[in-house]
This record gives structure tokens, C-alpha cells and sequence, in this order.
DNA sequence: CATGAATGAGGTTTCATTCAT
DNA sequence: TATGAATGAAACCTCATTCAT
């Protein structure tokens, strides 16, 4: 799942012990699957840390032996999902550079949603659950991340000049997250998340032309 | 503040007392900027039934005879911020009929920029609490109205015509809503606002001209 | 039951709210009770406020109406009952002056003895737990207040002079309740008890007259 | 540190292993430094095994090995503390025998006081615990050994007789013990520690006298 | 033997909701 | 009708103790 992650929330509120062995990985796969699990069969209110242990097959002191609280764990849960989309954002950049406006467009948004829905379970869980725990700065640093990706491939983009590109870059990325995240929550059939693709690739273009010089 | 609106909740949690006098509207008014006040103050966490009757001036009894739970004090509060925005984007979608598509464009998005930011507390309070207690049902019944006063709206443009009108004004309106979320989460400055209002005019241009064959 | 007071801790751990009625009198009273027995029956450990509210007869929920923490609680409980105890030696000092040494000894002990005897139960359950949380700054200040008292009485002792009276009174003090500590905590007999009373005058009488120039 | 003393509990918690090697020395070294300090640093109620465990540089489990449980461990230490103090006094009554009472007195306060100063910090640190786990019993059977040396010793004074030399030694070591507590757990300046060494004097060789036919 | 991850009972505290006054 | 004290289920979190490695 994802790619290799240590648990740990940001600021004071560091994971207890880092999973070195087999065991602890295992563990925290576990506790991981358990909280969107619970998320979206039970929802944010019925969260708690005992529930996603016993999900996760582990009693609760298992749990704060590698979160210090609840809101930690969130955290690291949000992150950990995020960095997964952001880091497929990025990626998709560093192979657009140089390429004309629309294939870059074409690029990030097919990205972007790939990897929303590679986890759509996770990213519909965890939209629930942003808001609470100041996640919004979680959310907040990484994708500043992906913007300064898609900034600096933005700038080779042969034949096209953007006045205020880091308020361009932050409007499309708005847009484009704003649209998958009602698209999403509301349940969307393929056919809906197709049209999805199509018309964020639409109006990206649309709008980045319209914005460059 | 805002239009007559009867406190009530979605599905089976029916108000409990219809504000025909005086005094109820005023305490109904009283809760609702309370619910607003702890939320920003205190936080969601914090927000608890009985810290809002206190800044409302009220005991929690008589909350409770306004809302037969918390739940439905939530939903209420939501409805009648979205409500109001949501009225001020049907209004200017009336009142733009026939005009070309750039005068629609621009008058939505002030419209809906504005209703925002006359309560800009509100908007950023109650995004924390959305996504608590199936506030989505809320906040889709009424994107849905006023995204059907604007398909009316834009097929009276002179000139244009769109192949599938309502997913293209789903995508404007998620893509504005999302835009003006973060950017207002993000407690942005006057200049910053006017930024996205400018830029939330460009991407509605460029992508309806877009959209419309 | 002692004097009338207020549930209430020092510092930021002020009381909820101050019973003016009747029924919340007898809640705190039924609340400060409930503490000496839990205390008593099941020991210092075992002391929860689950079972404090269990004996009481009330939820935890009033219990936690009336003290914000189960440290508050157990101090007011200290304070409650070394209240009893020092005001009776400070009104034994009142009555005391300008009596000679040894009747001010002796009444000071006699004082001090009933008032420990009278809640007999409660000064030794609460040894157990001023350690815990604190008390020792209640027990510092309301012994001051005795000392104080002490201090006063013993000018007025007909020819006698003390260089370092608050040391001495302080000595004085220490020894009285240290012994009488050991004793009441070894569940000492009437005899003991009697034993203790006499041993404390003569010990006083011999340390004050010995100190005095 | 003090004396070589197997780590034990009384009653049926007895030790687990005797440290006849100098590993084993060392560990219980260890863990009794590391419980004085946390109870010092982190007070009574964060004195948990595994922290003290960690503080002495082993692992839980090994702590286990030496101790049967928690309880165990806090009375093995009290006991070694205190052991080191009545020995102290044992000793001194000792060389004391058929010296003038006031030499006896001088002798005892001095060892006494040496004793509890030369481990400050543990004689603080553990009347936060004695109360909990019924370290009073230890207190009591320790204090019992001292105070028969001392009875012991006075029966040899010149010229003097006690007609209740059990419960007047019993008197003068609660009052000692009683006020040095007090004073040491106040963080008492040397001023203060020096006053304390003279009135216990004062105080003893007036009771004591006193207390002689 | 030592280690330290795992356990889970149980403690403290909160808060939506009720109902006697 | 308004009040707010009382309720108690349930949440979060700790920590003594065990046992596989």
C-alpha cells in the first residue's frame, strides 16, 4: 500500500516508536486500513481509537504505542493518503516538462484523479475528516508541494507566458481538487468520474490559456 | 440576518415550534450566531449544545425546544448560511437572462464571492462542521438549486449552446466553490479575494466558452 | 458536618458551581462522605470518582458538576477537613490568652486531639492522600494559620519569652501532628489515645518552657 | 549505596533472584536510583515501571525479573532507604550506652538527621510513596527496631528512670521523625536544617527529662 | 536471561439529553 | 415555558504485566 511510510504526525506530536521489524509494519498497514475502514463504514463520528484497533485486529494499547492520540493518527492517516496523490501529481510534472500546455494539463489531471481513485475509498474517508484536527495544514504544506511542481513545469511550456502563475497554479489546483472531492462524495459511477476527467482537462485548458499571456 | 427561516433538519427531524412570535425568531437568531461564535472561538470539537445556549443567552432546555438534537441545530445553521448564498447566485442567475455569457459569468461570481464574505465567519466556521452529521445532503440540495437557476440562466445566452449543460455548470460550480473554500480557509487578504475574483471570472469564462460548442 | 463550606480547590481548579440549595448541599456533603469511605474501605488506589459518585449515590456526571477533577476534589476534601481541625485550635488559642504555659499546652493539645478524634475515620484516610496532588500546599497553609494563632497566644503568656517563636511554634506544631499521626495511623487504642494526650502536654510543656528564656 | 541489601518484598511478594553477582548488584543499584529520581522529576503518579525501567538503562522485563511487581519494588526501596536511616540511629544508640542523657539525645538527633540529609532526596521523594501499597508496615517494623535500640540505650542513662519508656520513646521519634519531615519536605535552607537540629535537641532533652522520674 | 511489543482492564472526563421545578 | 442539575454511556488514554523472540 502506498509507498513506505513511518507513522508520525507533524509538529509535537511524533510517533512513539518507528516500525523497523516485519511485525511493526504489518501493524501499522493494519491500523492504517482500519481507520478509513471505520471512516466510511461507521463515519467520522463513530471514529474512535478503539474501534479502529479492534478493526485492525490490535488492542488499543497497540495503537498508542505508535500514535500518541487520536488526532496523530489522523494525521498521519491524511498524510500519509495525500502524499500518495501529491507525489503521483509530482511525478507526472517532472515528466511533462517541455511538452506543449495541453499535454501537461492532460497529464496532472489523469494523475490526479488516478490516484484519488486508486484509494477512493481513503479519499472519500478522509474528506470527512480534514477539517477536525487542523489536517487543513497538512493538507496546506503538501499541496504547496504538488503546486510548485506543476509551477515549475508550467514555466516550460513552449510558446506560453503566465503573468501570476503561483495564483494561476493555486486556481486550477482549487478547482480541479474542489470538483473530484463533490465528484467523489457524491458516489459518482464510472460514466460520471469519465466525464470528470474529461471536463477537468477541458477547463484546465481553457482556463490556463486564457490566464498565460 | 439573512432571510425568515424556520430552524428545521432534514428527513425526520421536524422543528419543534414554528418562530411565529417575536421572541422565538430572536432566540432562533441568537443560537444560530452562537453556533457560529463557538465554532470559530472553541473549535468543532468544542462546540457542545450546551456552550452554545450559554452564548446564546439561553439554558440548553430551550435549545432543545427550538432542536430536538444536536444534529439537527447543525443542519438548521447550515442550511440557512448555504440558503443565503445560495439565494444571492439564484437572484443574479434571474436577473442575468439574455445578457452575454462573460456579463452571466461575472455576476455569478460576485454574487457568489460576495454572499460569502458578508458572512466570511460563517463560511469558514461551518466548513468544519459540513461534513459531520450528513451535512452533504444539505449542501447538495441546495448547490443543486442554484445550479439549476444557472443552466436556466446560460440557456438564454445569446449565442452559445451547451452539449451536456448540467455537468458543464457541476464542474463551474464545484471548481468556484472549491476556489473560494481554501482560499478563505486559508483566511486570505482583501488582495487575495480580489485575486480570486478576478481569476474565478477568467476560469468561468474560459471554460463555458470552452464547454460550449 | 464541620462548618458550611463551598466545594472548592485552591489555584485554577475552582468549583463548578456553589450549592445554594438544598439539594446541593447535601450532594457535596453526600460527595465529601463518599471520599472518606472509598478512601477508608477500599484505599488511596482504589480511589476513583466512578466509585466516589458510585457511594455518594450520585453520577459521576454531578460529581464532575461540582469539582472539574478528581485532584480538585481531593483537595477540597484536605481543606474541608484540616480546616475543622485547625480552627478548632485556633479558637482554643483565643481563649487561651494570658493564661499560663502550661494551660495554653494543654488546651492546644486538647483541642487539637478532640478535633482529629471527632472525624477520627477522615484524618486517617486523608494521610493517605495529601501526599498525592498536592496537599501539602493546603496542609502548609492552614497549619500556618494554626502556627499564627499559636504565635499570638504565646506572647501573652505571663512571664515567659520566647527568642524564636515561630520556630518554636513551628517545632511544636510538627511534633504534635507527627506523633499524633503514628498514633491514630497504627489504629491506636483509647488508652493509646489517652496516652498520646498526656505525652503531648508534657512533651510541649517541657519544649516551651525549655525554649523560653 | 547504603548497605548490601537483597531487593525483597514482605510478606509473600519475595524477591525473585538474590544478586549474588555484581551484574545483578549494579541493576538493583540501578533501579533504585532511577526510582528516587522519577519519583523526584516526574512525581508519584508518573512513577511507572517502565519508566523507571528506562531511567535505569534496562528494559521492563529485566525490572520484572527483580521485582515481582510494582509494589514490590516501591517497598524494597523504602525499605532500603529507611533501613540506612534506623541503622544510622541504631548504631548510634550503641555508642552512646551509660553516656549522660543529653549526649544520648545530641547523638541520636545528629545520626538521625545525618542520615535522612545524606539521601535528601530519597527521604523526599519517597513520603510521596510510603502511604500508597502499605509501606506504613515497613515504616512501622523499621522504626520499631530503632526504637527499641534506643530504649535500650536509655536504660543505661545515669541516673534517670522512665516509668513508660516504650511510649516516651515512641513519642520523641514520632516527634523527631515527625518534624523533620516537615521541615525536608518544605526544601528547607541549611538555616533551616541547622534550626531543626538544635530544637530537636531542645525538644528531646526537655521531653525526655520531663518524662523521667 | 534480557528485551520491549502487545495486551486490555480500568481510570478520568465529557456531553447530549431529560425532566423536576 | 424556561431552567439547569442530573444522568450515564462512551470516549480517550495509561500502564502493570506477560511472553515470544
Amino acid at each position: 500500500m502506498y509507498s513506505h511510510m513511518t507513522p508520525h504526525a507533524a509538529g509535537s506530536l511524533e510517533a512513539r516508536k518507528t516500525p523497523v521489524q516485519t511485525r511493526s509494519t504489518a501493524t501499522v498497514e493494519a491500523i492504517f486500513e482500519a481507520t478509513i475502514q471505520v471512516l466510511l463504514r461507521e463515519g467520522a463520528d463513530r471514529l474512535t481509537t478503539t474501534r479502529v484497533a479492534a478493526r485492525a485486529g490490535v488492542s488499543v494499547g497497540t495503537l498508542y504505542q505508535y500514535y500518541p492520540n487520536k488526532h496523530s493518527l489522523l494525521l498521519a492517516v491524511i498524510e500519509r493518503h495525500l502524499n500518495h496523490v501529491m507525489e503521483a501529481v509530482e511525478r507526472a510534472c517532472m515528466e511533462q516538462r517541455h511538452q506543449p500546455l495541453s499535454t501537461m494539463v492532460d497529464a496532472v489531471v489523469q494523475a490526479f484523479v488516478d490516484a484519488k481513485l486508486e484509494r477512493r475509498d481513503a479519499s472519500v474517508a478522509l474528506y470527512a475528516v480534514v477539517s477536525e484536527s487542523g489536517g487543513e495544514a497538512v493538507v496546506a504544506r503538501l499541496a504547496k508541494k504538488a503546486r510548485t511542481a506543476m509551477s515549475s513545469m508550467l514555466k516550460t511550456a513552449p510558446g506560453v507566458h503566465f503573468s501570476d502563475i503561483d495564483f494561476t497554479v493555486f486556481m486550477f489546483f482549487a478547482a480541479m481538487a474542489g470538483a473530484a472531492r463533490v465528484v467523489l462524495e457524491a458516489g459518482a459511477s464510472p460514466k460520471m468520474v469519465e466525464n470528470l476527467r474529461t471536463h477537468l482537462v477541458l477547463l484546465g485548458e481553457a482556463y490556463l490559456n486564457n490566464a498565460a499571456k
